[in-house]
DNA sequence: TTAATTATCTAACACATTGTAAATTAAGTC
DNA sequence: GACTTAATTTACAATGTGTTAGATAATTAA
């Protein structure tokens, strides 16, 4: 077989840059529901029809770049070291926090925006197969398998409340570091939550 | 001044209800982008022009939609016995998750559905108002407060894990009933959740 | 029960958006 | 410089949007 990818022609990826920097820039500016194809391309300085040669539709256009979000979060979780030191947890969720920092523009409008679920949701799965992942090699705390706690509900809890945090991070504009954000990470992990006579 | 509310009009009521109920039919059938007002008319057997008699548009009917959920989930809460036992925390939810769990055919196409994010949202928000109530009424677990634990980090984290874990529970035709659930949460809040060598 | 009020329906309108097609021009590759 | 492929232009049918004006039906008040 083979495997020498073909190099794309420039122009498609000129053309893709321009879209998705339209489309970005566009929803900085308005709800997504009055997002159509023509303004994107009109902002793009790219023809409408071109539109339809990279994109079946809108959320077609939106699933692709959801897929480009994930593997580099994915890429950024992987370049993490091993876990061997004692700290070494929050120090994989910190090239994700970084590697989102550094993109602050992007992740802010995608992630921050109320009308874009997708993106969200794409992270979510992502972030809630690593927890799934971790919890399977190495098991729940000793004390939480003791008090009966289920399996998928700690992933759902888990990753939700990752997830749910950085959105929140951002939407304030990233009042923390992500070397300090990660270490609450830890902690809010480390120490129980709640006093009893608290809680929703 | 004249107090006595002038009894809505019933035609108003059903053509209201005729509406919303057709979207949520339409919403279990399809995603969000293919659904149009003439759908919506059509299914509810309505007069398309009547539905601009009644919403600007149909965000603006989510909209309003959504500020019935959470009204719907203020009541609920709001039923709930005081504080006063010790398991006082878990009650509380429960009549929340037992509302959603009694309309369940509705919660799970409007919070499930991946491309409603109104909803989750304002439920986010109604959410974390009510853990930032308890927490600047209570103050933070002692051992939080010690490790430098931040109230706003900590408030995002908890209402992000409790809707994350709801939606999921939801999405995953409520495998468990709301008083296990209820008890789960309560155990997640009071251990720590992951090993030191654990977590993404 | 009748008269007044108000919600809904009907038909029509201008306009935007969608998705596709065919022929032409421009850019990139070998 | 010849070949290949991407982007443009122009055009089209179909659907959706939001609004208007007048007719009809249901509700309420006298």
């Amino acid at each position: 077989m083979d495997h020498t990818k073909p190099r794309t022609d420039p122009r498609i990826v000129r053309t893709r840059q321009l879209l998705k920097d339209a489309f970005i820039d566009l929803l900085e500016e308005m709800e997504i529901e009055k997002i159509s194809v023509n303004r994107i391309a009109e902002r793009a300085t790219i023809n409408r029809v071109t539109f339809y040669l990279h994109y079946r539709d809108i959320p077609d256009m939106m699933d692709k770049m959801a897929d480009e979000m994930v593997e580099d979060m994915q890429r950024a979780l992987d370049e993490s070291p091993p876990i061997d030191s004692d700290r070494g947890d929050s120090l994989i969720l910190l090239n994700l926090l970084e590697h989102i920092a550094d993109n602050a523009k992007f992740y802010k409008v995608i992630l921050g925006s109320r009308r874009t679920p997708v993106f969200t949701e794409r992270m979510l799965k992502m972030l809630s197969d690593s927890v799934k992942r971790r919890i399977e090699q190495f098991g729940m705390n000793d004390s939480m398998v003791d008090a009966g706690i289920q399996k998928d509900v700690a992933i759902w809890y888990g990753s939700a409340a990752l997830i749910g945090t950085i959105v929140a991070w951002l939407r304030n504009d990233m009042p923390y570091t992500p070397t300090y954000l990660a270490k609450q990470f830890t902690m809010l992990r480390a120490y129980p939550q709640w006093r009893s006579t608290e809680g929703v």
